[in-house]
DNA sequence: TACTAAACGAGACGGTACGTCCCGTCTTCGG
DNA sequence: CCGAAGACGGGACGTACCGTCTCGTTTAGTA
């Protein structure tokens, strides 16, 4: 989680897991009180009760430290079984879309993405802890409507593959482009009306092979 | 363009144009060298060869000097007739993607919107200076497949704004989480699927009602 | 007074004066409730009124300043003709062990000197603003004890000079010996047996040759 | 030699008397190459091969290490009979000036003064470990002149304690001041006319009662 | 021989000050 | 009045040390 691996000697007073929580913890409610551009590390460790070398001792930076931050919140999304694949497809794009409403992730997304366009080691930070770990919905999803019979099994799997990837994309992506470009309501109407997109485009693949 | 309306008043040394060219240009080389959120108004200033108080007294801050800076390459964009709502949607993403890889678009258009979240003026500004130029594309081609048959007609006005949003929001936010968010390279393959996607997913909706 | 040289060029706001006093007048405060190890720019700045860029714009360090800071005191140092040369001593290393009272003086001389001794600048600042104006002490007393006839004048400038050099080293070094590194009080009695020494030892080299 | 008193139990590990050595070598190995403000606890700790707590179990701060670093090299210092005042003072003077240009006394032992002025437990250790410790030379000097009837045997203690500090004062006060403040060579002729000086005190002194 | 208790190295901890960078404003002079 | 130059008060940065603390590991003297 923390930036700087653990270190493997066993000498030493070891790091308190506490502070690592408290920091995290005290990220966020910098996030929803001041904004990713107001954010300070030194407003961080203040919140956390903890030195601001601390926090430098773990994360090199604050993007890697915000990344760190609202992963987790990410992972509260889920997938469950509601019976027809525009069905799963809403369901999922409500959560994300609430998701995205909050303040912490609101402010912080797109400036740690914008971030990650000049810094690397950022970029597969997102990938590992955000968007990766979001990817199974798709994949659960697909194999899912498969099952069903709603979608047709490609045998290949490099086309699944970059089927899922597409798929990521297109939801996630309206979705973000949505609620902070266009800044518009992801509300139940447009919902219905992305998932009947991508239903009917996702038949219509299936049906010319 | 400025952020302040031009002023009124016709006594005193008149304001150079040269200057306001000047900073624009400066902005975007300063966003190729240093990143969003490595531009500063001092470095824009030197660049351009002018005094910081001159910046200052066009625009209020940083973002809106970015914002005016980078929305002049979006109305590059354009939507030349190719025959077939596949061939212009495949054209104009490869357009935008194109224009996604500029390092000053890249480091640039997350950022301001991530800023904007907590900056009412400024979403207002990206959106009349961004957002609302692009949107002609999506109306343009949907107009033109419906032309051609490709689309249905139809008669009513919301249901058809509401869609041309959805489909801007589906293929603009397609890209950009494609490109910068995955990281993934937007290549004519993933184009190729993309616009099947979409257009299989319209034609089903037509078919549909 | 400042360690950089005023700018030769005369575009930009002019420097504030006010500000030089203020801050020297702010180092004196510090020192006398800090002490000079426990004097911190931040503290100097914000006692002054005035930012620390301010400061740093003008000193290098916290040694340049706090010599600039306590040299002035030094020119307080007078010399009255008092009608012989044992009179004019007294009068003179009174006076200067009250300049080495004060706590400012205390606390800052000491400390500058020893920076001093490895930081080259600082030496020569330090012999400039300090060492030097106070010579002019020793060679009035010399020279009006000739004039009197206490003293023989000697023909040869260069003896003249390591003569004053001498006295001057045996008359500061002993006092702040005395009451620095001895920490025992500069009282008239130890005054009187310093002086008395002096004008023997020379009232001997004078006999002598 | 520690500035905590050794601890009455017998029990548990006791303290490396290595370490104590070590510790001090290291103490005047980086005031050599650090000088006294640059020196570090932590850099002490690590040329002697030691952990932190190791110093501050023995050593309160750093002045009183520094002081017990450099107090033993004071000790060097002796007075041969060289068969006259004159040579006595000429000799321990070349003495006390060579120790003074040694790096590490020459930058900690102003320092320590100029501490010492704010923190009356350092100004007893100093005095103590350093002062106290060469007045010997004064006095074994000044009855060695007595003996030899260089020096009229004054019968009262009082009279002669005082003069004893005066000659201690002026000597070291001068050396002092010469090396440091004025940053002058303390060489064979300066030290020539400051034996004769004394000398010639002394003697002006005596003849006058 | 095993126990005990302090000293040890290592290094994380809360904290202070550093000196730098940039902010957005103000103050000067010259055009 | 505009514009350049640059000083101003202010805030945050990331680093360096401080002196303390908590670990697990010696190590000498006792039991």
């Amino acid at each position: 989680m923390c930036s700087t691996t653990p270190r493997n000697t066993r000498t030493g007073r070891p790091r308190s897991t506490e502070a690592d929580a408290a920091i995290l913890e005290a990220t966020r409610a910098a996030l929803v009180d001041m904004g990713w551009s107001k954010l300070t590390m030194g407003d961080v460790a203040t919140r956390a009760g903890v030195a601001k070398t601390t926090l430098y001792r773990r994360w090199a930076n604050k993007n890697e430290l915000v990344v760190d931050a609202v992963a987790v919140l990410f992972d509260e999304l889920e997938l469950p079984d509601l019976g027809s694949l525009q069905a799963d497809i809403e369901h999922v794009v409500l959560q994300f879309a609430a998701l995205l409403e909050r303040p912490e992730t609101k402010t912080a997304l797109m400036a740690v993405v914008a971030e990650s366009t000049r810094d690397a080691p950022l970029r597969e930070r997102i990938r590992t802890s955000i968007v990766d770990r979001q990817k199974r919905l798709v994949l659960d999803g697909r194999r899912r409507a498969q099952e069903r019979g709603e979608l047709s099994a490609d045998p290949d799997p490099v086309t699944v593959d970059a089927l899922d990837d597409l798929i990521f994309d297109v939801v996630a992506g309206a979705v973000v482009h949505r609620a902070l470009v266009s800044a518009e309501p992801v509300d139940t109407a447009w919902v219905a009306r992305l998932s009947a997109l991508l239903v009917g485009g996702l038949g219509a693949a299936a049906a010319l092979g």
